[in-house]
DNA sequence: TTAATTGATGCCATATTGGCATTAATGAAT
DNA sequence: ATTCATTAATGCCAATATGGCATCAATTAA
């Protein structure tokens, strides 16, 4: 190990808070580290960090070393990369993120054609439902729903994600079918809710195509929509849910589109994100592979919703 | 061993020009050189040398490479600069060039003195009397006559350098002392010869202040101005020498300064060359030894000239 | 007070590196 | 043509560096 690998590896310390936790996104003793880092300073000759037993601050001199330890990552990453364009065949790691529905419905399948076909790709999946920062953990591709804000990242809209009003036969049995919007107001309802996100309402246009929000009586929430779809099916709430969440359950008659004649607000779209303009062979190709599974048209997931083309169009 | 010191390997060969002399600048066995291209290649995999077993040339991706790895090099120099400002004791290895001349008579005795301060501080000295690339070999500093015509390195005049017309009192016996300056066309002289240099003429302001230049007959030539001293001496020819080659001939009155009225014109003064901004510690500190031991007026070679303040000023 | 976590250190098996000798290929000199 | 020298590649081996384990001391949380 040199210099460089030795700056990167406390710029992985800093970014991760301490030696620990980068060892354990390494895989490596924690012994390792902190003699690579002793080496480093050795090395240079200064010392960069200011250690306690159970932590650490940065030195001056630390905290000028971890931004060129950044700027050699970025230089060293465009080389790799660069490297990587010569590549007819794919190969290497790929690493994805997703959140675990998308992940485990849409990707996975994905993710075993593409190793039939390209053996040579080592895949990591990272299933994680909070963002994660895809240039210092080195990702290839994250999917998600809503834009990134982060600028520095590339964000392409691979597939709209429509919205529906759902409940189940015997919601519909207990409260009656809800004939115009305004008569959810009073009916339980399930919604999503963490800390970045509440869902308060339902955002519609009206006959004179004016945006309108239907406030809704939320009575169970969860940061997680699949968590959402079951409270519905057991028939105790409607819920406001994104078509890509949908398997067979309209299929099979244990969920009903409610009020399909109002015009909902277009939901955030389904997006990839990835670090860097040019893409390696492999990654590249498990986007176009995504995109070609997702459908070009209508997304693979409107397929478990008969009629949903001439739904909630406000017509 | 990583994949960017494999990369400044890689940079290496191709700027020597072979595995071969790569191997013997870093002084490791040409196996190794070898071995970490070849595991380069694979890692990165792609070929980067089109090789027949006597030379190579670059492939498309291997001229990228290169690029990149010289913006890594260049990025990984700054990185251990910015550590080595933290040093207040200098350290590390000072590397040196100069000419031959230059490097045995005025930096040896401030290399002695400076080890003495500064221990911890190695010293390697590279005598050579045609120019090295300062940044790909890794100098820190330089010493030349003449401004360097490279502008991506930093020059800084430390000591003018005046020229003198010089000849063995056995020279003045046979040929008489010439009492102007046309009287030299006739007159044998040594003068410099070399590819980048022939002096063919002495450059003077005349009485009325107007640039001249007096023909000479040179008799003999050479690259190497200690030559051309000794020839002087022997009482054969006249010589037109920089002030900084004499040492004590004068003083001891084996060569006497000719037509010492005349207003020559001041020749190349003698630089230090360094390729950076911010200087480490111990480059610092020996550029500073170096200023002080040639001195801030007039430069020590001149205190060899008794009574030179007054000589060649048109007076 | 106890328990848990952190970074440092010493020890050891293992992996990597660098040097040597050999080989094959190539181009220069005779 | 025929040496001859030089180049890069390869296999083998010793020296070195690395990473994992166990342990320790310091600190914080419970």
């Amino acid at each position: 190990m040199d210099t460089t690998s030795r700056l990167l590896m406390l710029l992985e310390v800093v970014e991760r808070g301490s030696f620990a936790k980068a060892a354990e996104t390494r895989n490596i003793d924690r012994s390792v580290i902190s003699k690579q880092i002793s080496r480093l300073e050795d090395d240079l000759g200064v010392r960069l960090l200011n250690r306690t037993t159970r932590s650490f601050s940065l030195t001056a001199a630390g905290a000028e070393m971890i931004k060129k330890a950044s700027e050699l990552r970025q230089l060293l990453g465009e080389t790799v990369r660069l490297a990587e364009n010569y590549h007819q065949e794919p190969r290497g790691v790929l690493k994805i993120t997703s959140s675990t529905i998308i992940g485990r419905r849409y990707l996975q399948p994905v993710i075993n054609d593409f190793q039939k076909r390209f053996p040579q790709v080592e895949v990591e999946l990272r299933l994680d439902d909070k963002l994660v920062d895809l240039v210092s953990e080195g990702f290839d591709l994250a999917f998600r729903v809503g834009e990134p804000k982060d600028s520095s990242l590339i964000a392409r809209k691979i597939a709209r994600n429509r919205l529906l009003i759902l409940a189940a036969p015997e919601f519909i049995q207990t409260y009656g079918l809800p004939s115009k919007i305004e008569d959810l107001a009073d009916l339980p309802s399930a919604s999503y809710f963490s800390t970045s996100l509440r869902v308060e309402g339902i955002r519609y246009v009206d006959q004179f195509g004016l945006p309108q929000e239907q406030k809704i009586k939320s009575v169970f929430r969860a940061n997680d929509a699949e968590v959402l779809l079951d409270k519905t099916l057991s028939g105790t709430t409607y819920v406001l849910a994104p078509a890509f969440i949908i398997n067979d359950e309209i299929k099979q008659g244990r969920l009903v589109p409610l009020l399909t004649d109002i015009k909902l607000q277009e939901y955030s779209a389904m997006y990839a994100v990835y670090p860097h303009r040019d893409l390696p062979v492999r990654t590249r190709l498990f986007f176009d592979a995504i995109r070609e599974h997702l459908g070009k048209e209508a997304p693979l997931w409107e397929s478990n919703i008969p009629g949903f083309d001439h739904m909630y169009q406000g017509g």
